[in-house]
DNA sequence: GCCACTGTTAGCAT
DNA sequence: CATGCTAACAGTGG
């Protein structure tokens, strides 16, 4: 479930409690965690101090001192949980990360088993395609170079919104909710976008998504941030999750077609097929 | 119980 | 190469 703006959101509160410390004895509860692990091991970032947290898309990426950075990708139900260590461990808690010093722990809990972890810098790899592979960031890129993006391109403007090595970090949900306030069709072909179709799509992506980390993005499923809130923004959603409802712009009815295989919401009456 | 559905992505087919 | 489907997994709801 966590887009660009609850991964913004994870990142800003774990900060104060992971830049700066020291990490302790790995355990890691689930080994398939870790991806491409050949050659790297987890024992050389025990007594590493954290540096710097940041996002890449839909990544968290934990630098170290000494040049070492831990990825972490929490795909569909990953959470990053900072809690003291006599909080019971589920069966879904992946990996346990002791903080030392400060009477905490940072959990990695994931229900689906699909979020993945990488080990970056001395002994290991330097660069990985997942992070190599990821577009430009929708809240930093330039309106000139967003409309290169989809120029010559064949997809449909959902699936490119989607595609994260056009641009990094939208899911189904922001797709949805930027189309709809850019009053663009999901199956528009983008490279039929006129120019000022583009910059109001360009405008309407930043807005939803500085929005949305305002609100500190959607409470959807197993979303929370670090301190266990839930954000609010899905009550802010204007289609996602709605068929059958009335479109806040026209009163007519959201529907819900199938694009790239996911759930898509729209308003017919607003969002004209081209 | 069974089936359909779920916010992501890699990998394979086209 | 570019684009589209599906599987990977676990849980929920009809």
């Amino acid at each position: 479930m966590p887009e660009l703006p609850e991964v913004e959101t994870i990142v800003r509160g774990l900060r104060p409690y992971l830049e700066g410390a020291e990490m302790g004895t790995f355990r890691l509860l689930f080994p398939s965690l870790l991806r491409r692990a050949p050659g790297v091991s987890l024992a050389a970032f025990e007594g590493n101090k954290i540096t710097t947290l940041r996002r890449r898309g839909k990544m968290i990426l934990v630098e170290c001192e000494g040049g070492r950075t831990l990825v972490f990708h929490l795909m569909m139900t990953g959470q990053m949980l900072i809690v003291r260590p006599e909080v019971p461990v589920d069966k879904h808690v992946r990996l346990i990360v002791p903080l030392v010093g400060r009477g905490l722990e940072l959990r990695f809990r994931d229900i689906r088993k699909f979020g993945f972890l990488c080990c970056l810098g001395p002994s290991g790899p330097l660069f990985i395609p997942e992070l190599e592979a990821l577009g430009p960031e929708p809240l930093e890129i330039d309106f000139r170079s967003f409309a290169c993006l989809f120029q010559g391109r064949r997809g449909r403007i959902k699936s490119l919104l989607l595609d994260q090595r056009t641009i990094a970090g939208i899911g189904n949900i922001y797709a949805d909710e930027v189309l709809f306030r850019a009053r663009i069709h999901p199956l528009t072909p983008a490279a039929s976008l006129a120019e000022e179709k583009l910059r109001t799509l360009w405008k309407s992506m930043r807005a939803i998504l500085r929005l949305a980390i305002s609100r500190k993005g959607s409470s959807i499923r197993d979303y929370t941030d670090a301190d266990g809130d839930p954000g609010d923004f899905q009550v802010l959603h204007k289609v996602y999750g709605r068929e059958g409802e009335k479109c806040p712009r026209c009163k007519g009815a959201v529907r819900r077609i199938k694009v790239s295989g996911r759930s898509t919401f729209y308003c017919p009456h607003c969002q004209k097929k081209l």
